[in-house]
DNA sequence: GACATTAGTCGCGGTTTGTTACCTATTGCC
DNA sequence: GGCAATAGGTAACAAACCGCGACTAATGTC
């Protein structure tokens, strides 16, 4: 090794939260440190790589998957990080409902969450606003479900990502027009009920689609 | 508590993306460094201190006026920076067209900036999707006015943000149904044609507004 | 006064949306 | 098989919304 090289980690960690739909509520995964108590992964941000692609690794080191979505949060050095970093940069990312993680991690609710230290506390409270952020310009709603799913499946991401509820046949009817899935050959059944047909998630071109100004959203 | 240390610089900076809108054109204020080329004003972290809290503090010394809106971006330490940091938290904020700065600084137009180090070049070309991602949760469209303004001016701050040309009468009945302005009495005379009412920026409280999901943005 | 220019409004017609109602396919039970 | 229960999926209507063109209003210029 080399001589103590303090820069050499960087001042600043990477903290994941990596979220997932469990059972119709926001789950973040929680790992545990050394000495047991539970902790966001992190990692300490390395010179010459990029945040993202930190992040990145991290997320399939933590999780044995890539991330389905990734982005990055507000840095804050606000409260007590557990690593004692003066720096943190939160990353949010989504997975599929199926993913098993290895022994030692296990989801949590993001609104019943363990003790973990305050930053981290803070940092998963705040990955529900940034989905919501970002839901309407990226597919998040689609990347927290497998390739394959129903389209009540679909308004269930929908609706716990916008903590209402939405009506069947609106919400359907918006998504057809918006061609962001394509029907598959497969239907399946649930147990009871009629079985329900299976799509993805693959967006089509649409002409220029501009509609009115979101003023409706401004001021809560 | 932690014993006290020395503010240290970290190894982290605070970069300032402040914007204005001039002429029809979003700008960006760029000042000098000590050797006399272009940098956007930035600060280094100190431990102790919120980021947030010193970017505003940075927008104030730099302009001699509060920034009216602020958020932060995302970090980011690729590419250089002008003093070797290696990890930039980009904060971006949003004044009124009337701040004057002093010398030693001026307004640029986003699409034609000076040439500053890669990394601030890039967080000054991200400003405006911050600023756009923001727009619908928060009035960042008001914040690049005056306290007073016309509906005219409102409508050029919404089409500068947007990139698009609104319809007039669309404009001002999504507005009035949001209930966010309430006129003055005053009224502002620009020289030719009939004068302006002045409004000024009064979200009132609203029902529970629920729209559709917008499925129509994603996907570009 | 005629005209150009900018502010502000009205109303028609097509589109979108919330809602109710209905139809379809499957399971479980008698 | 017959039937209730359950869940997926669609049709259709009324109301609200939106793009758009046309209109009125007030001011300055010639």
């Amino acid at each position: 090794m080399s001589a103590p090289k303090t820069r050499r980690r960087g001042a600043a960690t990477i903290d994941l939260v990596l979220c997932s739909a469990r059972h119709g509520r926001l789950h973040v995964l929680v790992t545990k440190s050394a000495g047991g108590t539970p902790v966001l992964p992190y990692a300490w941000s390395a010179e010459g790589e990029g945040l993202e692609q930190a992040a990145r690794e991290l997320a399939r080191d933590v999780a044995g998957h890539p991330a389905a979505w990734l982005a990055s949060g507000a840095a804050t050095s606000a409260k007590r990080h557990p690593a004692g970093a003066a720096l943190s940069v939160p990353f949010i990312g989504v997975m599929g409902p199926t993913v098993v993680v290895p022994s030692g991690s296990a989801w949590h609710a993001v609104d019943a969450l363990p003790a973990l230290a305050p930053r981290q506390k803070a940092m998963a409270e705040g990955a529900l606003d940034t989905l919501r952020l970002h839901m309407d310009l990226a597919p998040v709603a689609f990347r927290l479900l497998p390739a394959v799913f129903t389209l009540s499946e679909l308004q269930q991401a929908y609706e716990l990502l916008l903590g209402r509820h939405l009506h069947k046949a609106s919400f359907r009817r918006a998504l057809q027009a918006a061609y962001l899935v394509a029907p598959t050959d497969e239907w399946r059944s649930e147990g009871r009920g009629r079985p329900a047909q299976l799509f993805q998630y693959a967006p089509r071109k649409r002409r220029g689609n501009h509609r009115s100004v979101r003023f409706d959203l401004i001021g809560r």
